[in-house]
DNA sequence: CATGCGGCCTGGCAGC
DNA sequence: TGCTGCCAGGCCGCAT
């Protein structure tokens, strides 16, 4: 689920709602994510005060006081909605933060795919967060990088650009909608993608997702915002669930395929 | 080291 | 209607 633009969208939907409030308490309903969620998380918390909220990657870290930050995955299907008021908990309501002022924030992942982490000091030394590639909208992220980068590489240039080592936060969605608008065809060998090409696929890379975080994201069923509201850029796809129908760009059929056991979209006319 | 695949979970949906 | 099988936005670990 939550790739980038989604991410993007819940940090800066909670920050302003939660910033400067102290933690009250941390409920813990169900441990078992795809890690377990800290022993004790509660009682380290407590009592600490928001100062900021950011996103590294599909990371979403609420920055305490205390020099310790909590990083927050939502995995393939997890929410994160601030509740102004109490509300009872849901199957798959996993944990929730309650304020002191009030408020609360609550995670809710059915799949449990997702991962609640605590780290001291610099939470980008962190396990999860070192090794991570450059963030798609820095100026890190170019097309000499990318071009250096997988010279000899024999992989897909898709898989290649959803490795989280390669670039963050592009995930199945947002890759095809890159390379439908780069017009590369998604089984292409990273390898062989000339810098022409590669200057094509950053700067559309960067386009998609600034176009889906103004949207609010991609709802394609349970995608929400932090206070509820689904995301929209789904009606902007343009090659992602669209199999079958006309590519906007030339009339033709979108295709899809499984290229590295995930499903692709792409225009046999427009991407080659 | 690079690559490819299965597994983790649950829910929704198509097809029978 | 009810069952089965397949698929899903991510990521890790293992085998080759």
């Amino acid at each position: 689920m939550p790739e980038l633009p989604e991410v993007e969208t819940i940090c800066r939907g909670i920050a302003p709602l939660i910033v400067g409030l102290n933690i009250a308490e941390i409920i813990v309903r169900e441990p078992r994510l795809r890690v377990l969620i800290p022993a004790g998380l509660s009682a380290s918390l407590q009592g600490r005060t928001v100062l900021a909220v950011s996103r590294r990657a599909k990371y979403l870290l609420i920055h305490f006081s205390g020099d310790c930050t909590l990083l927050i995955h939502l995995g393939m299907s997890g929410t994160l909605r601030f509740l102004a008021e109490p509300l009872p908990f849901e199957c798959h309501d996993h944990a929730e933060i309650i304020f002191n002022q009030g408020g609360r924030l609550r995670f809710r992942d059915p799949r449990r795919f997702g991962a609640i982490l605590l780290a001291y000091g610099d939470p980008l030394t962190h396990p999860a967060l070192a090794g991570l590639g450059p963030e798609p909208l820095s100026d890190e992220f170019t097309a000499e990088y990318l071009y250096l980068r997988s010279r000899k590489k024999t992989v897909t240039i898709k898989f290649f650009l959803m490795e989280q080592k390669t670039v963050v936060g592009v995930g199945n969605i947002y890759v095809s909608e890159a390379l439908h608008a780069a017009g590369i065809a998604p089984w292409r060998q990273a390898g062989k993608i000339s810098r022409r090409r590669y200057a094509l696929l950053v700067k559309e890379v960067r386009a998609v997702l600034l176009r889906a975080i103004a949207a609010g994201g991609t709802t394609l069923r349970d995608f929400q915002g932090a206070t509820g509201k689904p995301g929209y850029f789904s009606q902007e796809l343009l090659a992602y669930g669209r199999a079958g129908e006309p590519c906007r760009k030339c009339g033709g059929e979108i295709q899809s395929m499984r290229i590295g056991g995930r499903s692709s979209f792409y225009c046999a006319v427009c991407q080659s």
